[in-house]
DNA sequence: AACCTTTATCGTAATATTACGATATAAGTA
DNA sequence: TACTTATATCGTAATATTACGATAAAGGTT
């Protein structure tokens, strides 16, 4: 079908799971590395980052927003993008969260 | 085109892309919460944990096999499945790291 | 206004994902 | 051996994702 089921799920664990589907791409992680790094927030310059169209950069751009990771300001003729510090840390707590919640023993 | 390209990307960006993607799934985060508490391991029980049929969550146990993050052991008639715990930590570590390179001053 | 630059969107094709029921497989039990 | 239980795999349908070129839209420049 394609279409994930949401029902029976708690928000949290959707909302936790989008933003893991957000970063389930190379190209997004690139994107994401290189706004965190700060060379530069221009949409330009992170396509030339990318061995992709633009179109395709932009459609990853797209996604990221969507799921709140990274905001875009227009500036000027070009669009400088960002990381949304509050979605970005509400993420790492989420993951961190996650990864922590491991109680010691495997039984294999 | 649905294939995703490698080619441009680090091996690490793509390993990490991957470990992102198996975690982007409701049910997939809800069998790796579950067995991070060990509640239990068996099969069945985590099929009773979700609202999804048998063979579609055998699906995604799959997925997060072939990604690394859990293993599977056949104990008599049932299948007990845990957490790897090497790559939990590695994914972790990349993770936290991606999280942490952020430099403080955001443009936008 | 005409033009260039920058980014987004559209249209499209190929492939992947999600989900289910049905069936196969494997192991234990009567 | 026949039967039940537990899990995996197959087949299939619907939808999503990825990628590209072409084009639109928005802003600056001459």
């Amino acid at each position: 079908m394609g279409l994930t089921k949401t029902t029976g799920f708690t928000k949290e664990q959707v909302a936790l799971a989008a933003i893991a589907k957000a970063l389930g791409h190379p190209a997004r992680i690139v994107i994401l590395q290189f706004l965190a790094k700060q060379k530069s927030c221009v949409c330009g310059d992170i396509v030339e980052e990318l061995p992709l169209s633009q179109s395709t950069v932009s459609q990853h751009l797209k996604e990221l927003k969507t799921v709140g990771l990274i905001k875009g300001n227009i500036e000027g003729p070009s669009v400088c993008y960002c990381i949304d510090e509050n979605a970005w840390n509400k993420a790492q707590q989420n993951l961190s969260e996650l990864f922590g919640s491991i109680t010691g023993d495997s039984c294999c």
